[in-house]
DNA sequence: AACCAGGGGCCGG
DNA sequence: CCGGCCCATGGT
């Protein structure tokens, strides 16, 4: 991969791996808008990225170098070779084709606050819907960054009750929200620190409002885990259709053996196919 | 153990 | 255009 400056921003190519449109429309991540083909609106890091893609070329703008390399390139999961994670999957004839589909998937190395709030509401609601949501808590809580609105810190939304979330329209999910916030406020989930999967998973689901996909999601995305692997009802669908036409309950395990360390990855390519197939609605 | 809460997008009719 | 369906989790 090379980059350089360019006008505003950061030109990228001799990449791999890389697109754009199968990164945000993965289902990993909420605060972005598409602007064109290829061409997308995204805020994170308390700013708004456009990421245009064209002709082996990505342009990250506005953007200095020194932001790309600090900020940017971490967030985009730059650093890591998905070569090696394509190969493993390949061996599998249906990850196969999942993987061809999804090429260009690389998974978000988003924040954590952000995140766990994101993942609340997501649960037992559709991805148009979780944007909405999403974005009535950055409008009225968020700053001001440029047309678009900046994810709320903290210290800001430790002050509301649930009365002031529930404004927001997240429904039943308002209480969750309130008490995620105080237990990430008093350390009772410790987002500052770098746990092991097992201690961050027992503070995750010690909290109301997260079950088990919603904290594999958080994990996933947030904390590093790349071994888990949130099954929602598309990848039970795709699974199930794929691997057990009689049913399955227990996926999450499956994936834990046949996957590994590789889980995440392979979860990811799994969503992206199976929105693509509308599968298994009978 | 099965079912509802709660709500807005979405799909089929 | 509208009525029923979808959805992850906790509570009953």
């Amino acid at each position: 991969m090379k980059y350089e400056a360019a006008g505003n921003g950061v030109k990228m190519t001799e990449f791999d791996s890389f697109d754009i449109e199968h990164i945000l429309e993965c289902g990993q991540c909420f605060r972005f808008s598409k602007l064109g083909e290829k061409d997308y609106k995204i805020a994170a890091h308390g700013r708004v990225l456009r990421v245009t893609q064209s002709g082996g070329e990505v342009l990250f703008s506005p953007c200095s170098l020194l932001e790309f390399e600090k900020i940017w390139a971490g967030y985009f999961d730059l650093e890591r070779d998905y070569s090696e994670i394509k190969k493993f999957l390949s061996k599998d004839e249906v990850m196969k084709k999942a993987v061809e589909f999804g090429g260009g998937i690389r998974i978000l190395n988003q924040e954590r606050f952000e995140c766990i709030l994101s993942f609340i509401i997501s649960q037992n609601n559709q991805i148009p819907r979780i944007k909405k949501c999403i974005g009535n808590l950055c409008e009225k809580y968020g700053a001001d960054i440029g047309g678009e609105y900046a994810f709320p810190d903290i210290s800001i939304l430790a002050k509301l009750s649930e009365y002031d979330f529930n404004e927001l329209r997240v429904g039943f999910r308002a209480k969750y929200l309130a008490d995620a916030v105080y237990r990430i406020q008093n350390n009772l989930i410790n987002i500052n620190c770098d746990d092991s999967y097992g201690e961050i998973k027992r503070e995750l689901l010690d909290t109301k409002g997260i079950g088990a996909k919603v904290s594999n999601c958080i994990l996933l995305f947030s904390f590093g885990k790349r071994a888990s692997f949130p099954v929602d009802v598309w990848v039970r669908r795709v699974v199930e259709h794929f691997y057990f036409p009689e049913g399955n309950n227990e996926i999450e395990k499956w994936a834990a053996e046949k996957f590994g360390e590789y889980g995440g990855y392979a979860q990811q390519y799994l969503f992206y196919y199976a929105r693509s197939l509308k599968i298994g609605k009978s």
